[in-house]
DNA sequence: AATAATAAAGAAAACGTTTTCCACATTGTA
DNA sequence: TACAATGTGGAAAACGTTTTCTTTATTATT
């Protein structure tokens, strides 16, 4: 294998010249930059990562924390764009980066967490689906030797970042967009499925739907699905008849609604949020609020960098689409 | 960040009795083992991989190559799951465990993906979806350093195993019993949409299938549908009224043609393969092979560990069930 | 009891980097 | 011209392990 040694002998300068070259390191002249990157290429070299994390102070190494505890294959969608998304920039970026499930770590204490991401020289934390109930992954949060970003939830402070999409206002919009297109049809009496209690996206939609409820003075019935197909189902079968239009949290929901309406024989217009391609899968076209994982995967492991740099944590806030999902759209 | 060297220090021995101890080196006392453990629990200790993996001559770091080219998404969930089975096997094993994607390798040369993987101390790779025209990863596997496992491929040497079920059998025996569930249907000419040309595993399937056609006694056209959704509607809507039964060798292609049947507002009989969710939303039931995708990936961890402790290379063979995948089954 | 054989534990080099500190060279300033 | 200030490059320690080699302790053999 050939080293930063092998480098160095071969542009005629020290290791350390070479290492500085290669880290953009200030007063280097321009003649031993040039001397040492003809060597880099001549001899194909390339950095071996895993020394460089060990000798570093500030490793630039990332986990990806997926933490799906309950498995809907409709949702393998969304994380494979996250992991995706998150490792091609991450490759971009030049940082490792390890991916961590929940499984992995469920049962651990925050210690055992904290020397689980030592043991890995692991400093930066991209955490995908945090709820309000995860005590361990909150007082992860805190650590001060970690700097994480945290997707889809409002914590951000020094050293921790969020970044997600303003699901207040999809919400807002999509539900708004469904609704106008179905007017004349009375369609002042909505019937919203929430998301799961105490998570944060839920809260934020649900937000967003009540306020449109006030603007448009809806009647609204709000029942809590759990993002949950089977639960969206039954209550699409308890409510429906009495309800002009469902608007759902989730598109697996609005699927279980959709499907539900079908069988029952009835119209009412559903909307979902997400936009996963199995909404072309549902029989009837849909609004849906269009989510890019891969980019907002990206956008968090480029924070976490940032943060690793010395960078102050904050909140990103991405754009999103309100689409109509076919089934044209998503065959290939 | 505890170390060796605390350990060593609170257990009264040296740096590398601890590390012998936690490497289950022979040559040490039961005593000085149960010290070493002890010390390693109070002062909750874990080895630094990275430091580890720097050291040792034959690191145990593995990578998983996801070799998708196309994007569909309905792919995403086998890609998932063999992401996450890959990954929680290494857990348990106590491997390093990194996730590439092709589109992180695709223009990259046998030397600097070689360069590549040294870069991270990888020596075991398990490579997901090789077809025949990929030459550079067929060079990789070539190489010596490595020690590779091919998930559905039958390539097999002293360096290499393989991973994957009997898709002849599987693909003979789910025609088979769909045949027969719908015989005195005059079901004896059937329309196979086969794989991608070239694909290990779709020539596999195809002669499962040309010899239940030869065992039966059946007419069959066989037409190449690539794993396409949209492929396999076009060829059902050329083909269809002709036959009396198609056999996809994709899920996807069999939810495609079921769809397209419907719109023709004719039945026909449709098998799958692979048991995605996605069937559950089809429409009909329909027969398929279920492929148990995370177990798949776990045991192609393990055989990796394998090989990388020595082991040689062989064929793993692992089971599949022909099972209906119905709505009921997939929803929750 | 003396020696050989083996078991057990330690010392130290090595892995390939980063980073600190130091020395020398160059430039600017008085 | 002398001195300070800065620019540039090198030497060497450090990161936390593994592993080889050596030393010491123990057991077996005569």
């Amino acid at each position: 294998m050939v080293s930063i040694k092998d480098v160095a002998k071969h542009a005629g300068v020290a290791i350390s010249t070479v290492s500085k070259v290669l880290n953009n390191y200030p007063n280097i002249r321009l003649e031993t930059r040039t001397k040492v990157n003809q060597a880099v290429k001549e001899l194909n070299y390339v950095p071996n990562s895993v020394a460089a994390a060990l000798s570093s102070k500030q490793p630039c190494r990332i986990a990806l924390l997926i933490n799906i505890k309950y498995k809907t294959q409709a949702i393998d969608e969304i994380y494979m764009q996250y992991i995706s998304g998150g490792i091609s920039r991450a490759t971009e970026l030049n940082l490792d980066i390890i991916t961590v499930f929940f499984s992995m770590i469920e049962n651990k204490s925050i210690d055992e967490l904290d020397a689980y991401f030592m043991s890995q020289s692991i400093t930066g934390i991209v955490i995908y689906g945090i709820s309000k109930e995860d005590n361990t992954l909150h007082q992860l949060i805190n650590r001060e030797r970690f700097k994480v970003v945290v997707i889809d939830a409002p914590i951000f402070n020094t050293n921790t970042s969020s970044v997600w999409i303003d699901n207040h206002k999809a919400q807002y919009e999509v539900a708004k967009k469904t609704i106008l297109e179905n007017i004349g049809h009375a369609s002042d009496r909505v019937l919203y499925l929430s998301g799961k209690k105490n998570g944060y996206v839920s809260e934020a939609r649900l937000t967003g739907m009540e306020k449109l409820a006030a603007d448009l003075n809806l009647e609204m019935l709000v029942r809590c699905g759990e993002f949950s197909e089977l639960k969206a189902r039954n209550l699409t079968m308890r409510f429906a008849k009495n309800k002009d239009i469902i608007v759902c949290a989730s598109d697996l929901m609005a699927i279980g609604a959709m499907r539900t309406l079908t069988e029952m024989n009835i119209f009412r217009p559903v909307c979902g949020f997400d936009g996963i391609s199995l909404m072309g899968y549902a029989g009837k076209q849909m609004n849906t609020v269009k989510q890019d994982f891969a980019r907002i995967s990206a956008e968090a492991v480029t924070e976490a960098a940032r943060l690793l740099n010395g960078g102050e944590g904050r909140n990103i806030v991405l754009d999103f689409q309100i689409v109509r999902l076919k089934y044209e759209d998503i065959i290939c």
